[in-house]
RNA sequence: GGCGACAUCGCCAAGUGGUAAGGCAGAGGUCUGCAAAAUCUCCAUCCCCGGUUCGAAUCCGGGUGUCGCCUCCA
C-alpha cells in the first residue's frame, strides 16, 4: 500500500501507527451554505479511502469535523438576521442529506467545533503557557518565529513568503504570518468565556483538538483539499509540534481542485454548482464516476458534457447486471474463481498504488464485459457479477442496486404493453407498417421502447 | 517576486525505462420490412527541441502552453 505524502512529496509505503488499524481525519464542511461539487470531491474521495482500508482488512476510525463557528457563519447569520445556530443547524442537515444523496457513508465520528470549545481553550492556553502563542487585547496569536519547523508541510520558508505576499497589516501581530488562535468577540457576536476575555476560537485549532482527542497525538492520515495545505494544515501541524512535540500525522493526503469549463470555480465568476443542484439533473453514481475516473490528486475539469458521458458509462454496468438478472442470485454466496482472481488482483493493486481509482474502474468494465457476454459460461458470468458488485461497492457504486435494477412496472401496465406488442405483431404480419410503426412510436413516447430480437419482441423502460 | 502542478486518440483518462489500459463518441460486419437494441471487429507513438540509454510517453536540460497556492475558497 503506497500513499503520496504531501509532506515528503513522494509515494511512501503505508505503515500504520498501530498494526491493523487506520486512524484518519479529514477536514469537513464549514456549515454556512450548501456545499458545491468542489467540496464534494474530498468528502467522496476520503470516504472511498476509508471503504478501501476496511475492504483490505484494516480496522478504520474515520473522523471528520464540522466547523460550526466561523466568520462566514456569523456573516450569514447577520445577513439573514437570525442566530448563528439557526444557520448551522440548517446547513448541517443539508450537509448530511447531500452526502447521503451522493452515496457517502460518512465518518465514524463527526465532532462539531462548538462541542469542544472548552478543550480548544485549554489547548490554546497551553500554547500561551509555553510561549508558543501570545495574547494581545483579547486576541491570541500563534508565534510562527518560535517554531523552526514552520513551513515544512507547504515547503515554504518564512523569508520567501514575506517577499511578495499580500498580507493585511495587523499591527498586533509580531510576525505577519502569526495566525489567530482566539478572536475577541464584537458586540452581538457568539462568544465564550476564556482566560483572554470573551471570544471565539480561530479555525486552525479545532481540527488539532478534534483529531488528537479521537485519534491520538500522532495518527495515520490527515486529508483535505490541496488549498488547505497552506495555511490551514501548516498551522495545524505547527500547533501540534508546539504542544505535543511530535508530528500530527504520518501521511498528509490532498485532493486536487475542480475547475469549471477550464476556469477556477469562484463565487465572483458565479460559476460554481452546488451538489444539490447537480443531483437534480444527474444520477449520483454519474457524479461519483466523474470523480473517481480521474486520479484524486489531479485537477479535474467540470463541464456539462462530462456528466452525460459518465452517466452512460455507469448505465453500462447496470445493463450488464440486468442481462444476468443479478437480483435473482444476489444473495447467493460465491467464490472468486481462478478465472476471476486476476481482476480482483488488478483492482487491489491499483488501489494500493495511491488509490488509482481510474484503473479500479477499468477493472469494473473488464468484469462487466464478462457479465454481459452471452457466449460465456453462466456460472462465470454470475461470479463476475458478484465480484463486480463487491469491488464496485468499495468505490461506492451499487449501494442501491435493488431499486436500480427492479422493474417497478405493475402487472396491469405490463400486460397492456404485451397486448400492444401482440397487435403490432399482427399488423406486421399484414405488412401494415404504418400501424406497426405507430404503435412502436407511441409507446416510445411513453418511455417504453420496443426491441425486435431474434426471439421475438421485448420491451424496455427508458 | 516565492513555491508547486500539469501537457497522452474528437472528448474524458491510465501509464513513472521495455515497446501506448479503460470509458464516451465514431467507423464497418452480423441481425432487421425500416429503426433501435444486441453482438463482433476497427480506431493514438504520447506539446516542441536536444541529451542519457541497447531501449523513453516515462530520466535530464532547454523551450512553449495551461493551471494552482502564497487572501481563514475543498
Amino acid at each position: 500500500m503506497k500513499i503520496y505524502n504531501t509532506m515528503t512529496r513522494k509515494k511512501e509505503e503505508f505503515v500504520p501507527v498501530e498494526a491493523g488499524k487506520v486512524k484518519m481525519y479529514s477536514c469537513g464542511p464549514t456549515v454556512y451554505n450548501y456545499f458545491h461539487i468542489g467540496n464534494a470531491r474530498p468528502f467522496l474521495f476520503f470516504d472511498v479511502v476509508k471503504n478501501y482500508f476496511r475492504y483490505i482488512g484494516y480496522d478504520v476510525t474515520y473522523v471528520q469535523n464540522i466547523t460550526d463557528i466561523d466568520d462566514k457563519i456569523i456573516n450569514k447569520a447577520n445577513e439573514e438576521g437570525i442566530p448563528f445556530e439557526k444557520v448551522t443547524e440548517k446547513y448541517i442537515k443539508a450537509f448530511l442529506d447531500d452526502i447521503k444523496a451522493l452515496g457517502i457513508v460518512g465518518a465514524d465520528i463527526q465532532p462539531k467545533a462548538t462541542d469542544v470549545i472548552e478543550e480548544i481553550i485549554a489547548f490554546i492556553d497551553k500554547m500561551v503557557e509555553i510561549e508558543a502563542a501570545y495574547a494581545v487585547n483579547g486576541d491570541v496569536y500563534f508565534a510562527v518565529d518560535k517554531l523552526p519547523q514552520y513551513g515544512s508541510l507547504s515547503g515554504r520558508k518564512l523569508e520567501d513568503m514575506q517577499a511578495g505576499a499580500r498580507i493585511q497589516e495587523n499591527t498586533q501581530k509580531r510576525n505577519p504570518y502569526d495566525f489567530t488562535l482566539w478572536k475577541a468577540s464584537k458586540p452581538g457576536e457568539p462568544k465564550w468565556d476564556s482566560p483572554w476575555g470573551e471570544g471565539r476560537p480561530g479555525w486552525h485549532s479545532e481540527c488539532v483538538v478534534m483529531s488528537c482527542a479521537n485519534l491520538g497525538e500522532t495518527f495515520d492520515i490527515h486529508g483535505g483539499g490541496i488549498d488547505l495545505v497552506f495555511p490551514h494544515h501548516e498551522n495545524e501541524l505547527a500547533q501540534a509540534y508546539a504542544v505535543n512535540k511530535k508530528p500530527l500525522c504520518n501521511y498528509w493526503m490532498h485532493n486536487g481542485f475542480i475547475n469549471i469549463e477550464g476556469e477556477k470555480m469562484s463565487k465572483s465568476l458565479n460559476n460554481f454548482f452546488t451538489l444539490r443542484d447537480v443531483l437534480k439533473k444527474y444520477d449520483s453514481e454519474a457524479v461519483r464516476f466523474f470523480f473517481l475516473s480521474k486520479h484524486y490528486r489531479s485537477p479535474i475539469d467540470y463541464n456539462t458534457g462530462i456528466l452525460d458521458e459518465s452517466e452512460k458509462a455507469v448505465k453500462n454496468f447496470y445493463k450488464a447486471l440486468e442481462k444476468v438478472d443479478y437480483l435473482s442470485f444476489a444473495d447467493e454466496s460465491y467464490e472468486v474463481s481462478d478465472a476471476l482472481v486476476k481482476f480482483k488482483d488488478k483492482f487491489v493493486k491499483a488501489m494500493d498504488d495511491d488509490f488509482n481509482s481510474a484503473i479500479a474502474i477499468a477493472t469494473l468494465f473488464d468484469l462487466a464485459k464478462i457479465v454481459g457476454k452471452a457466449s460465456e459460461d453462466m456460472q462465470l458470468r454470475k461470479d463476475a457479477a458478484h465480484l463486480m458488485v463487491e469491488l464496485g461497492r468499495v468505490l461506492g457504486f451499487f449501494a442501491d442496486i435493488e431499486t436500480k435494477l427492479s422493474n417497478d412496472m405493475n402487472q396491469i401496465s405490463e400486460s397492456l404493453i404485451n397486448l400492444l406488442i401482440t397487435y403490432r405483431n399482427d399488423a406486421k404480419k399484414d405488412k401494415n407498417w404504418v400501424l406497426a410503426d405507430r404503435i412502436r412510436d407511441d409507446l416510445l413516447a411513453l418511455k417504453v421502447q420496443l426491441l425486435d430480437t431474434k426471439d421475438g419482441t421485448v420491451y424496455k423502460l427508458l
